[in-house]
RNA sequence: GGCCCCGUCGUCUAGUGGUCCAGGACGUCAGGUUCUCAUCCUGAAGAUCAGGGGUUCGACUCCCCUCGGGGUCACCA
């Protein structure tokens, strides 16, 4: 039984969106569930389309996401490099014994040649098919035209680990491209002998690359390569459910969702549960029960709608499952400047108040304001107020007034206020609504806060008075 | 156009011949929790299981056709 052994192969070209993740993730989780290896590997054969930069951009997506690779392009192992610009030599060696069988031809026809054969295909509405312009006699292989595979067109029944059984014919099968006429191998050919020598057992990829299958199985037999076991992802759709999410249409970066504010543990959990459950109706599913749960059979062959929605809530549980010191540690970096003279303390104990509130840490700074800075008075708070709108004025403020004078008797600490307050409510006949939601407004000046009497605690009593004052002011 | 994949509430999904006039979650709406927002709780609306034929005593589940969506047919991956 060889262990096993996954992978996940970008092409460095940009970042990481969420479509891209899941295929890591699923590979990740196949490869931790076995207690194999999760490898990296780099496939920069097309050097017109490499974006510098997106191969570190890449590693950290991964490793922010807690995915970590065994083996990679950064840290090495013992099958490397596994950057594919540097292992020119392996595919070369592996093209020479497929000339050696006959099974690799020199191309040598022309870009603009072999353009036409396509047209022509397309005009005729027929599929282009390169093997049928297979040359007689091709020339010896130089190394300045491509190196196609000669092909040995089948019928295939196989058995893909997540679209399960598929049969295609013999038309599918064509004579690809192994290395380009600059040297490079494809992807096609490239991604089969990295594969075979990093002893990978399984292939886990989009969709995009299903139909190519077939091809890919001539090449391993041509090989005498063993064909891992393959699994083929549905793709993650925009929002109109159409295409598949893609960068052009505003398919986020996964570090976009880290940098506003939503934790690793939340966006993997959201990413499996695209396309992934366990057959229950369990929504939450932790890093070690998805390890322990995840099976590639029970992923859903049809694409799923990325919905932004449901990420939020889910990044909510996770926020609200946090203690308070594990949250503080990880929103550090979203306090609004008004919150820099502020201890830790005193932020904590905000973060507590809002915790429930808050569904990504990016909404902090708009959540928090009023603890650490007064906000102008705006009467209109209280003008356009449900309840307090059918107040004048000065009623209001007489009420405010009471109100005050009993605050300022208090220690400020929650139990006291709670009485307080509810004494208040008392004395003076008032609905909650109208007496809390004045003095709400007053000692916040926000359309909406935490709970009155822990607000106005954290407050304390100097700043929560000022304020009071400061509406009193306005009311007259 | 050929080939291939897919098609259950708006969304993510459960469902592998009868327990489904279809269950859960997100979202939406309504009510409750001493004020707002949120949390939490309760409830509601929401899917003729894409459509049509079969097979069967019985079909969301099996078969066929149609329609719809997607992928692919690169010296891109």
């Amino acid at each position: 039984m060889k262990p096993v052994r996954t992978r996940f192969a970008p092409s460095p070209t940009g970042f990481l969106h969420v479509g891209g993740i899941r295929t890591a993730l699923f590979a990740w989780l196949v490869a931790r569930q076995a207690g194999g290896q999760f490898i990296l590997r780099f496939e920069d054969t097309d050097k017109k389309r490499e974006v510098p930069g997106s191969r570190e951009h890449l590693i950290k997506s991964l490793l922010t996401l807690g995915l970590e690779y065994d083996e990679g392009p950064d840290i090495g192992g013992p099958l490397g490099p596994y950057v594919q610009s540097e292992r020119l030599d392996t595919y070369q060696k592996w093209a020479q014994v497929l000339i050696g069988s006959g099974r690799a031809y020199a191309d040598p026809y022309t870009p603009e040649e072999v353009q036409a054969f396509r047209e022509q295909a397309q005009a005729e509405k027929r599929p282009f098919l390169y093997r049928n312009h297979r040359p007689e006699n091709p020339p010896v292989w130089d190394g300045t035209m491509p190196l196609r595979f000669k092909s040995e067109p089948k019928a295939y029944t196989r058995v893909d680990a997540v679209m399960g059984e598929l049969k295609t014919g013999p038309e599918v099968i064509d004579d690809f491209v192994l290395i380009k006429s600059d040297g490079y191998p494809t992807y096609n050919f490239a991604h089969i002998i990295d594969d075979h020598e990093m002893q990978a057992t399984y292939v886990i990829r989009g969709q995009e690359f299903l139909a190519s299958t077939p091809n890919y199985l001539n090449l391993y037999e041509a090989l005498r390569f063993d064909s891992p076991i393959i699994a083929t992802m549905p793709h993650i759709l925009g929002p109109d459910g159409k295409k598949k999410l893609s960068k052009r249409d505003g398919a986020k970066d996964v570090l976009d969702y880290i940098a506003d504010g939503y934790l690793p543990e939340a966006l993997v959990n959201f990413i499996a549960s695209l396309g992934w459950n366990d057959g229950t109706e369990q929504e939450i599913f932790t890093r070690e029960e998805l390890i322990a749960k995840f099976k590639l059979e029970r992923v859903q062959r049809s694409g799923a709608r990325f919905d932004e929605n449901r990420l939020q809530w889910m990044n909510g549980v996770w926020i609200r499952s946090l203690r308070i010191d594990e949250l503080f540690e990880r929103s550090k970096n979203f306090w609004p400047e008004t919150a820099a003279p502020y201890d830790d303390t005193y932020k904590k104990q905000v973060l507590a108040l809002i915790q429930e509130r808050l569904k990504y840490f990016a909404e902090i700074p708009e959540l928090t304001r009023l603890f650490f800075e007064d906000l102008p008075v705006d009467i209109n708070l209280i003008n356009n107020n449900k309840q307090l709108k059918k107040f004048e004025h000065a009623n209001l403020k007489q009420l405010l007034e009471q109100a005050k004078i009993s605050l300022e008797q208090s220690d400020f600490s929650v139990e006291d206020l709670t009485k307080r307050l509810n004494t208040l409510l008392a004395a003076t006949g008032q609905k909650p609504g109208i007496l809390f939601g004045l003095i709400r407004i007053a000692s916040t000046q926000a359309p909406f806060s935490p709970g009155l009497a822990e607000t106005l605690s954290i407050l304390g009593r100097e700043t929560s008075l000022r304020r009071i004052d400061a509406t009193l002011s306005a009311l007259a």
